[in-house]
DNA sequence: TATGAATGAGAATTCATTCAT
DNA sequence: TATGAATGAATTCTCATTCAT
């Protein structure tokens, strides 16, 4: 008799821990026999549930995009003010800072095998991207290029503490940043979805 | 006396060749011996100028902090107002928008070369980008941490477009976001460096 | 289930053979690649069962050592005077010569190997030693110091003729050191362990 | 205006420096470049003097083996006793420990590339244990194969304390073969050169 | 004489992947 | 399903030697 074992929730179980594990190390610099060894399976078993190393990356890229911005919606209350709502998105962003350090890792590593396998479509990332800014945009019940202005900053700070840690104080540059964004568009009668 | 070539000039014109080269592919992606050949000269010349690999990134990343930030302040006009600074800056990016990815992509490289080789110190690595945020300050004659905003800004837009390209348009952004840099930072009195 | 191997077994097989093909040529001397061709097995696969080039040595220095004491004790007849006990020692020498200039070989490799590596422990390197003095001291049932007082002889004897062939007799001169280590021992009765 | 250099005399004096530096890391095992480095000279400036690396090894090896002995032979007084005359040469060794030690990895090195190139002649390396063997018998006043005795127990003793430091005591064994080494031969007249 | 840039084969080691069991 | 032994090309880096100057 085989072991009884849901074959997708192994994968997913497997993605999870890859995620924690390696993000820093980098994805493309780890070795097969590392994750698995890291996972408690051996190679054999990696390879029963993903073609290839490429597959694997990919894979992950994926179900990091699908997490998250529900989360962060979610936690808007009621009638919120655009200065309210700005600050959940920084501070959802703050509070996992590490994990989005992490994102940004991935991201990279993404394209680059992307970029690498000879320009391949970009599809499910830029997916992901349209994803994220819609989301924010909706969030903050304005266009979406202000939805992606916000992502840009915030993925700006991120990826700018994570190669130079320390040069800048998270909290100040959020709190200068909701200053300026919500004293900028509340002048701008104009920019509000109806 | 020996061949007559410059030593120290040679390696420059090597670090030049390869950062137009390999930048997109990841510095870490491509082999010695392809980055050797690349340039017309044998692995043994490449060892010869750089001890490793390693410092073969540190040396172009160092290059490119110095070079980038001369060139970009001597292009702002004298008596320029904030808005002209800025503009600037904006622009100058705008415009070498590739060179840029590329060096997001370097310093990727870079953190993760450190990050793998025992947590060694960044000091090169965060020298270079403090003389990035203090030069832009200095170019705008702002304190430190606006230098660093807009620093941050500019780079999450790199970033952004590097990895979803398209999903945004670089000039929109940036309009968006000098007015709102300029427009707040002119209301705010205190602010202005002496 | 996995090929099956059994992974220890197989190990020991390696290293019996890798100590036949190379003493001579130096361990140092030979690239792994080249091992692992004479041995008929990739190096894939010879890293597979070792780490690397140095654990090689160490393993199989520490083989050798186990193996001969134990092998030259079991020579010793029942009720043996000291005479005899010496000259089962001498004679196993003598007959394995080539073999313990093998030895020799590998231990000056091993010893080179060790100080280049930062003067790294020699902690197994001199378990090994001291395993040959105590197991002869043992098996002349006397102290310590005449156990190695013996191994030294014999060592310099082999490391003599292997640097020196055929400057002196092998046999001539363990004949005259028996001759004198037994005489001078016999005439001294405290030097009897009880 | 050419420098003016005595050719064989800076020869000389590279061989001296080379002896000094490089014994312990094994003389195979430095580059030329490191060679010419730690000597001061260039590495084409090294080769001016030396026409390949197996060259450097056999002049050095050439150089010491002329060394040594008549240095020993002066230090004994008329009409020593054989006991007093066997000191001289234990004393003598245990002085220069380090420096024999040297002298044992180098005529290792040497065998290793003698042998290595095909089994080239070994008259060199004869030719100068011969020189010792006989010297030592010189000194003794005894028959040659006494003489290459106690050499073989002094080699043994210093190959010994190089792979083992600190297993054996240096003085406590030499005291132990001599008084070993003189009781047997005093009771042996004939053993006695005419 | 002396220099040191250039060579390119070869070193140890790694790694994604396959496949017999 | 799961194992882990085996592969062999590729990687970074070294080094004795040559040679134009």
């Amino acid at each position: 008799m085989p072991k009884i074992v849901d074959h997708d929730e192994f994968r997913q179980e497997l993605l999870e821990k890859y995620f924690d594990l390696f993000a820093k190390t980098g994805y493309l610099n780890v070795s097969m026999r590392e994750i698995a060894a890291q996972m408690g399976v051996t190679t054999g078993t990696l390879y029963h549930y993903f073609p290839n190393k490429n597959n694997l990356l990919e894979e992950l890229f994926y179900m990091a995009s699908r997490q998250d911005t529900s989360e962060a919606l979610a936690k808007i209350p009621n009638n919120a003010t655009l200065a309210e709502r700005t600050k959940v998105f920084c501070e959802f962003v703050e509070e996992k800072e590490v994990y989005f350090q992490d994102i940004v890792l991935l991201t990279i590593d993404n394209f680059r095998y992307k970029y690498l396998a000879d320009h391949q479509d970009f599809t499910l990332i830029n997916e992901a991207d349209n994803h994220y800014g819609n989301k924010i945009a909706e969030g903050l019940e304005l266009d979406d290029k202000y939805g992606f202005m916000l992502a840009i900053f915030l993925n700006g700070l991120v990826y700018h503490r994570l190669v130079f840690p320390d040069s800048v104080s998270f909290s100040e540059q959020i709190q200068l940043f909701q200053e300026m964004f919500t004293t900028f568009l509340q002048n701008e009668n104009n920019i509000r979805k109806e």
